[in-house]
DNA sequence: ATAATCTCTATTATATTAGTAGAGTATACC
DNA sequence: GGTATACTCTACTAATATAATAGAGATTAT
């Protein structure tokens, strides 16, 4: 699991489409302004996150972007391990390494592995839903602390 | 927290010096060989784990590399954290990164945090004779199996 | 002396990430 | 139908990080 730029932004963007659930489209215009990401590399991560089944589009005119299923029913988890891979270190989920050639023999591997079944605990019982209570909670408490 | 080739080749070293320690200095040679990492690149490592206190080293005929401490001292937390970074996302902890400005607003970070939390709980409790222990079990078992 | 071995800095190669460009396709609306 | 708007798709470039290599220098046992 690495939180590059481009899993950040896809994160905000769910998160962002989860607060206009229910009202239309969202132009990726108007994402790419508000959360500050550049236009064409948001395009890309949309396209993914469409391929995903995350999001759904709408072309033309009043087209755009809206999630592809209620906010409860995304969890941080799915959307973190499609765009920032699986939390596990690399090395142990990629094919081609050779390091630990014998598998059953890696010590680590079980020490990564109860790491991967622990953090996967927590991000798969968080939802989009409870992210978005969570940021109006954080707005509010802000806004009057001003 | 990425486990990259670095990251492993330092791991696997550290774990090979706690097989050997106590029998004096390891050549990088012997190390390089017997875990297949390239020789230059394991300079460098064992270079900055020397800085970082782990191994300690001497120079010249009979010289090599050992340990720093006893293997039931030194965690996998504290190699992991120094050689491949913090458990938690690189975005919340880079501070060139603007993505949240007003980092008491981002409702990610306190995930994150918690990941993190857990992540440690776990690699801050194994130490490299932990791992010793159970390399050498796993081998003997591997042996009796054939 | 000298052979062995660590030390340090610089350089190169490769892979990944981040961002850009532009032509193409669907849709609402007049 | 034409046209403006907005998504779709593929290719390309730039910047950065990772992996590896090179070579001159310093220390130590014998
Ligand atoms: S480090 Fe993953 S299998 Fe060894
Ligand atoms: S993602 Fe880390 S502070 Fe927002």
């Amino acid at each position: 699991m690495k939180i590059t730029y481009k899993s950040d932004y896809a994160l905000k963007t769910i998160l962002d489409l989860a607060a206009h659930f229910g009202n239309g489209p969202v132009a990726i215009n108007d994402l790419s302004q508000r959360l500050d990401i550049p236009t064409k590399f948001l395009e890309q991560i949309l396209l993914d996150l469409k391929r995903a089944g995350f999001v759904e589009s709408r072309r033309g005119k009043v087209g755009g972007y809206s999630l592809g299923r209620h906010p409860g029913k995304i969890t941080l988890g799915e959307v973190t391990r499609f765009i920032a891979g699986p939390v596990e270190p690399i090395a142990c989920v990629d094919k081609k390494y050779s390091g630990c050639q014998d598998i059953g023999k890696c010590v680590f591997r079980d020490v990564w592995e109860e790491v991967n079944r622990s953090a996967s605990r927590i991000i798969d019982n968080v939802t989009f839903e409870d992210l978005l209570k969570k940021s109006k909670k954080m707005n509010k408490a802000f806004t009057y602390q001003i």
